[in-house]
DNA sequence: GACTTCACG
DNA sequence: ACGTACGTGAAGTCC
């Protein structure tokens, strides 16, 4: 029951507040001068306590006032009311059981002593089927509560969590089935409104209006459970440590728990129709929910690292690194600390002045990267030096330093994170460490790769990639016939584009001429500019027009295609792959014409880039369903390519099996042929 | 924390 | 006249 005692002076200042408030819509009938009791208790349902106090505490905090008047009167509304219940009893453990078994939808939330998902111990489990009612369950009081829940989590309900791939994860590291389907509040919103914030607290209070407590808020001890709410927000940076819930009373955790589990609930309630009415529940539903288990999998199997390889390769850059160091101080003329591309560059343009005006940065500094220093190598020896120099370091810092620190001290092995959702386009991103970028172009990079091995004896890694996938599906969503009859015949895609632009045979086309028409397809993936293709050709930007011009003249549909994509984002505001997934470009019609030229050349590679983004997911949830129950694991996605420990028992039946659920994950739309290129070997490198 | 550079697809 | 290839993550410097 909402109550308040003094209206007028509570209208007065719940208008400032929320004035500035994200939920504006109950706003607009608002009336200021003269709120009646049900507008407010309108405003008060959608906010609710805490959130009302929090942001009044808040502006009382920086104005620095005494106890404000409506402050005193907020006190006295009740919270809307709720029902956490902690379970401490067999009658209440029976209790949640049947109402969630009977649920079709539910959600879960556990909680861990630390967000390391393999060094945490479970400490509770909240639950919820109907909003402003959950439960917690204290593990440590319920020894046998694997018996107890297991049918649950296989049930058949709709499991709804935010960021369900910790949860995931830790109910799988103790041994924990959980079946589908899935619903991540996290995933879902992030499809829905991809620019905003996706933490639960910034979803609680911009979708329901709503302050949940704060985890750092229960760490902060008080006598009196009531003024918590206001202590705490005073010194809310006071702690900041180990969020070990399982230092918590149980008491108080289940509430925050349960309401966790609650608010997620609500969140479910109001995203689902959400996605829905955006055409976005395909995408989440038969790609991104069940590639939730897939992530968990591979993240939690990890990679072999050798490290005696490391140190073979470390110690070589070492001596390369010591060697280069000396030269390039002698030939400049004094120390300087090479890892400053600032004192480089004034060494460089400074002091030896090796070009009349060098290119600058943004800010002003002289420009030292790879590109500008190539471009003076025939000026003076010291540049190959440094060139060489750049490149042992980075390999010596990124990759042979710093890798062997992510071993886990579980498993010895390196599990990287899979960030589903980060990407623009739909890829995944990996990082801590990030496992998609280990050097592969050069020649000593190359041999990093040997350290990533098979897990153990009668194993062996198995690459999977998709042979130019992008260019395929290109091919494909623009139709293209001349691009598409090449993919069908088999022939190399950049030989043929190379006698296609210079109007000459395949067998007379020259490896320079291969050379530039890969180039130019993947300048056209990235959205082609004449200056672009002529910095990275080194020719004039005349002569990379009349390549583009001749390119778009054998294939006609690219060029309509790659103006049918601007052309619909200028419309519609967005771009979307073949799966239907959407890219906003709110800049395609600014009026500053670079700004522009940036957005439509994203526009052109998203649904390029983004169809082979969902290809490869579906491709893994089918593959993991093909895997399940054998010994050979999936553990790496790299984009277009993914990477088995495979026993070899399972080789002759799988390659079969991975490369047909490869190759038809997606049907692409012309008849345009997938094409799926294996190998194995004992470590990465030959496994390519 | 911004900036620069460079590893990958 | 302007200043671009698309998408990422990490390490190092420097303020």
């Amino acid at each position: 029951m909402i109550q308040f005692a003094d209206q007028a002076l509570l209208s007065k200042n719940l208008a400032t507040i929320l004035l500035d408030a994200p939920i504006t819509e109950s706003l607009d009938d608002f009336e200021l001068q003269d709120p009646n009791e049900e507008q407010l208790r309108e405003l008060l349902e959608k906010w609710e306590f805490r959130t009302l106090t929090k942001r009044i505490f808040q502006d009382q905090e920086e104005q620095q006032q005494e106890e404000s008047p409506i402050f005193k009167s907020l006190k006295t509304i009740s919270e809307v009311s709720h029902d956490y219940r902690l379970i401490d009893s067999e009658e209440c453990l029976t209790e949640l059981l049947d109402e969630l078994q009977g649920a079709k939808v539910f959600c879960f939330d556990v909680e861990t002593t630390s967000l390391d998902r393999f060094q945490s111990d479970l400490v509770g489990i909240a639950f919820s089927s109907k909003a402003h009612e959950a439960y917690y369950l204290p593990i440590e009081r319920w020894p046998h509560w694997k018996e107890k829940l297991s049918a649950l989590f296989e049930s058949s309900s709709l499991k709804v969590g935010h960021n369900l791939k910790f949860d995931l994860a830790i109910l799988s590291s103790q041994g924990i089935r959980v079946n589908g389907p899935f619903f991540d509040t996290m995933l879902a919103h992030t499809l829905v409104a991809p620019d905003q914030k996706h933490g639960m607290d910034a979803l609680a209070e911009n979708i329901l209006g709503y302050c949940p407590i704060k985890l750092t808020d229960l760490f902060t001890q008080s006598e009196q459970p009531d003024d918590d709410l206001f202590a705490s927000a005073a010194q809310k940076k006071a702690t900041k440590g180990e969020l070990d819930t399982s230092q918590i009373p149980v008491e108080k955790l289940a509430q925050y728990a349960a309401e966790d589990a609650d608010v997620t609930l609500q969140l479910y309630e109001k995203l689902a129709p959400q996605l829905e009415e955006l055409g976005l529940s395909s995408i989440l539903n038969e790609i991104e929910a069940p590639l939730l288990p897939v992530l968990v999998s591979i993240e939690s199997e990890g990679i072999s690292l050798d490290q005696s390889v490391l140190d073979d390769v470390g110690e070589k850059l070492e001596s390369t690194i010591k060697t280069l160091s000396e030269q390039i101080e002698s030939l400049a003329g004094r120390p300087f600390n090479l890892n400053s591309p600032k004192q480089l560059g004034e060494i460089l343009f400074g002091e030896m002045q090796l070009v009349e005006k060098p290119k600058k940065t943004k800010s002003g500094q002289f420009k030292t990267d790879e590109q500008t220093l190539a471009a003076l190598a025939p000026k003076h020896p010291i540049i190959a030096n440094i060139l060489k120099y750049r490149e042992a370091s980075k390999l010596k810092s990124t990759y042979v330093d710093a890798l062997p620190n992510h071993r886990a001290p579980h498993s010895q092995r390196i599990h990287t994170h899979f960030h589903q959702l980060l990407t623009s386009t739909g890829r995944l991103a990996s990082s801590d460490p990030n496992l998609q970028n280990i050097p592969v172009r050069s020649e000593m990079g190359k041999e990093l790769r040997r350290a990533f091995t098979a897990r153990a004896d009668g194993f062996l890694l198995l690459a999977a990639d998709y042979s130019q996938i992008e260019l395929r599906v290109m091919a494909a969503l623009s139709g293209d016939p001349a691009m598409i009859e090449a993919f069908q015949n088999n022939h190399d895609i950049h030989t043929s584009t190379a006698a296609k632009v210079y109007g000459i045979d395949p067998s007379e086309v020259l490896p320079e001429m291969r050379r530039t028409a890969k180039m130019v397809n993947f300048g056209i993936i990235y959205g082609i500019s004449a200056f672009g293709l002529s910095q990275r050709l080194n020719i004039p930007r005349s002569e990379a027009s009349e390549v583009i011009k001749s390119y778009f003249e054998q294939y006609p549909a690219i060029a309509e295609f790659m103006e049918e994509v601007v052309e619909s984002v200028r419309k519609d505001g967005y771009a979307q792959t073949l799966s239907g997934r959407r890219r906003y470009f709110k800049e395609i019609n600014s009026g500053n014409a670079t700004v522009r030229a940036n957005a439509e050349r994203a526009a052109i590679n998203s649904p390029i880039q983004g169809t082979a983004a969902d290809m490869i997911k579906i491709a893994m949830v089918r593959i993991h369903k093909i895997l399940e129950g054998r010994k050979s694991k999936m553990i790496l996605q790299v984009h277009d390519e993914l990477l088995f420990d495979l026993h070899e028992s399972e080789e002759a039946q799988l390659l079969p099996l991975i490369t047909e659920a490869m190759e038809n994950a997606l049907v692409l739309p012309n008849q345009v042929p997938v094409k799926i290129d294996l190998g194995t070997g004992k470590n990465w490198l030959q496994a390519h």
